[in-house]
DNA sequence: CAAATATATGAAGGATCATTCAGTTTGAGG
DNA sequence: CCTCAAACTGAATGATCCTTCATATATTTG
């Protein structure tokens, strides 16, 4: 159950017809161009109808302003990733720490670098908004599919799920976005991405019981 | 020898009597308090000029435009960070791994945490420029002094010290600046804090000969 | 104290932009 | 084919804001 948008940020109606949903996906493909080939400051709502190839009024029918429109844009994007991360989460079940460890990164930074422009533009994008309810939502979801994840390791059980759980995630989520703060290119951040498992490993290690499992 | 500031951002002259100084603290001060309590929407020269008790002229003689002094801003934060930074790690040459791992994550985490409204401010402000310049130069001078630190450990040496600073420094650069993005409280922190402690002493132990060090 | 220099003023210019709304076009249902 | 609602248009509005410059005041220097 997602949090509910706040209502001075939802659309303002949805589309019925399909040629509606066409424009909606326009409006959208042209933000992320903007923002993408010029930051937060070429995202202006003449722009975007334009490059859309609609009008400004159409904009204005489904979404009360531009605040909206942004907050739409991440709201998709951190949709996405949820459930990529739900679904890396749920088919390791019952897999060593390790192997979930490794898995949850791999599946992160893939999704963070396979399309580094957006992300980074995204990133930028953020600070446009009140996006409290936005990354609160994201993240309990990610926490919860992470808890239950770890909570059926195979090879270890780990005292205070909660707590390991956050330090995880807030470590993996904030590497990567120091990583494109620093600007580090793909195979920098390739680099970062296989310490950053080894330290993830050895953090659960460290604070489950350490059974030691034979797989490096 | 710390990077040089980009000739569009940097200040048009400096202040060579004693009033001018004051000026220019008056306008940081303002700038800081209107990036606090309202996010850069807030930051209006005429605004800042207002609460500063100057006028809007006399800012421009000392900034170019107003991108120069967000860029101002964050130069001075990240110096005075760079250089408690430099300050602990230089006090922990030739300490045991665990200890330099404790001694730099609890001082950036109070660095940060101390004021967390202007961190959260400068944050936010950093999105307006380009701040290529500023985070590479203070990421240089952190991998520094980090990787000289590392260097001089009593309990073991570690191998690829260029990777394992990048990776220690991103991991909790990152983290701060993600628990900041999730709003957690002092007490959440806190224990993240801790949680990141344990995580680097395990990765380092792991990455270096994993000399056995007594003390937990 | 007088000239030179540094600092401060703030109204006005110029540009950009978000948002509205009265009116038009398009598509769906009967 | 006709009617109604959905979708679309885009010029106009109003507000905000950055930046300049001609002028005035303060400080230093000789």
């Amino acid at each position: 159950m997602p949090a509910a948008t706040p209502p001075s940020l939802s659309p303002r109606k949805k589309p019925r017809q399909a040629r509606a949903a066409v424009t909606l996906d326009a409006v959208y493909e042209a933000s992320i161009q903007l923002l993408v080939g010029g930051g937060v400051a070429r995202l202006t709502t003449t722009r975007v109808a334009e490059r859309a190839g609609v009008s400004v009024g159409t904009m204005y029918q489904y979404f009360p302003h531009k605040q909206a429109l942004i907050y739409a844009l991440n709201e998709r994007y951190l949709e996405a990733l949820a459930i990529r991360l739900e679904a890396v989460c749920e088919s390791h079940h019952g897999s060593s720490l390790g192997d979930m460890c490794e898995a949850l990164i791999e599946t992160y930074f893939q999704a963070k670098t396979e399309r580094a422009d957006v992300t980074r533009a995204l990133y930028a994008s953020v600070v446009e908004l009140d996006n409290g309810a936005l990354v609160a939502n994201f993240a309990d979801r990610a926490d919860a599919c992470t808890k239950a994840m770890l909570a059926s390791a195979s090879d270890a059980t780990i005292p205070d799920l909660e707590t390991v759980s956050l330090a995880l995630l807030t470590t993996i989520f904030g590497a990567v976005r120091n990583a494109f703060e620093r600007n580090l290119d793909a195979g920098e951040i390739a680099a970062l991405k296989r310490q950053i498992i080894v330290m993830c490993r050895a953090y659960l290690e460290a604070v489950a019981g350490a059974t030691n499992t034979k797989s490096q």
